[in-house]
This record gives C-alpha cells, structure tokens and sequence, in this order.
DNA sequence: AATCAAACTTGCATTTTGCAAGTTTAATTC
DNA sequence: GAATTAAACTTGCAAAATGCAAGTTTGATT
C-alpha cells in the first residue's frame, strides 16, 4: 500500500511566470485541464484517449498532482471517480486561450480544431 | 566541430495548445523569453544570471532551439551574440501575461515582482 | 603577446517521461 | 451471490531531459 509521499512543489523563485511554470509547466498538465475545458472530460478513461496519447502512470501522477495542488478535485468514489476544474482550475482559462490563439496563429496545427470543439461545446 | 544536428520538434497532435507546448511547453523556454520581454536581457551570461539558476548546457540548448523555432534571434558575432524577440517570440506576450496573472492570484509568489519590473522597465 | 571573460562543451548523476505489462476492486451480468 | 468486466491504478525497466561541475574556445581588453 505504497502511496506515493505527497512531494512538495519546489519553487525556483517568487516570480509568478515562474510559480505559475512549477504548477503546470510540465509535458501534460494543461492538456487535461484543456480536455475539461473544451472538451468536457471527467474521468481517467476519458483523459487516457486523447489525441496526444499519455500513457497511464504520467496520466494517474498528473491527477493526483493536480488534486494536491487545488486545480482539480473529484466526487465519486475510488473506482468511478469524476473529475471537474476548481475555482482555481477554472482560472486557467486565460492561458489557454492566450496559447491557444498563439497556435492558431503561428503553429502548422489544425486552425480549426478548437472552433470545432468550441462550436461542440457551445462556447 | 560537432554541431547538435536541427532535431525536427514532434508534434504530438494537430491541437493548438499542444502545438504551442510543443515549442515552448518545457522548464525553462517561457523564463527566458520572461528575461527578453520584461526584464530586458540579451546576452548569455544576463540569462544566466536569473534567480532560477538555470545551468549553462540548458539555457544553451534553449537558445539555440528558441533560434531554431524562430521565436528569438541574433545580432552580433559569436562571441557577443544580442538575442531579441523575433514578432512571433513578441506574440507570446500574452501567454505570459495571462500566466502571470494567475500566478499572482494563486500562488505564494512575491505579487510584487512583475509590478516592480514592469515599473523599472516603464511597462 | 598575455590575460580576461563570454559563450559554449563535455561527462556523468539524477529526475522525468515513455512503454508494456500486471493488479485491484467497484459495477454488471448471469 | 459467484463470475465477469472494466475503470483506475501500479510496477519495472528503458529512454530522454535536466542538473551539476568541470573544462575549452575565441573575441575583446590590457
């Protein structure tokens, strides 16, 4: 029954770009709170089939950090747990966009899959 | 002579966002161009000064892949290289806003530090 | 010409990520 | 209510990224 130590999030420094970074400037974090934002996902199987392929130890370590942290949280019990975006979680939002329209404009990526998933979605 | 051979950037889908953390989704690329933006550096060694500590092999592998990608560029012969924002590094202005933002709603971070820069630098 | 120092480079340890399995336990089916 | 299914992890090991402490190279300065 290893849980894994609950490791605090080191901080380089006291700059908020920086903080920010420490929190979710790792390969995968903004990807499933965009999954839960435009795409309207609650639970790990959901996460586990996104178009960017996480395998499943990054996926569970990611949940459990994102929990830890405050971004997320889950209701349900341990084999049917939904995840939905805190408060905090929701306040990602303007990064995503802001990136979002970075690659929209200057990425080779497909200009109009977040339309589409917005059109999807209603937002 | 052994240069570092331009290694393609994999796409891990055709998502926007995913686009963008592909190029600059990592450690220590949005601290550097946090350096270029708001604290006015352009040199190797003022980039390495930061108070992250980045180590000297890294912020050169950032700096020459931020070059690769078009985000920065230089002036100047190789020994005193002046690196500036490219007008596509400026666009990712307002993801360091926004992540800044959050930072300094949300985390411990000094909510001082990007005032005062900004102030020094008559943003 | 000698010295300095800015801009790298190298080697190796540590950490993070990737991949392919396996395990556990609620929920469903019979 | 026992057997089956499958959602949510867990594990082990390989590969890649990062960290650290040196060293090297070459324009600029003395």
């Amino acid at each position: 029954m290893k849980k894994q130590a609950k490791k605090v999030i080191e901080k380089r420094s006291e700059c908020p770009i920086s903080c920010t970074m420490d929190l979710v400037g790792d390969k995968w974090s903004l990807l499933i709170i965009r999954d839960m934002l435009y795409l309207g996902k609650t639970t790990y199987n959901e996460f586990l089939k996104s178009n960017e392929s996480i395998s499943t130890n990054i996926l569970n370590d990611r949940l459990v950090k994102l929990t830890e942290i405050g971004l997320i949280a889950y209701t349900g019990n341990s084999k049917r747990k939904k995840y939905e975006l805190t408060k905090m979680g929701r306040d990602l939002k303007p990064i995503l966009e802001s990136v979002a329209i970075f690659g929209m404009k200057h990425s080779t990526a497909d200009k109009a899959f977040l339309q589409n998933v917005k059109k999807k979605m209603n937002l």
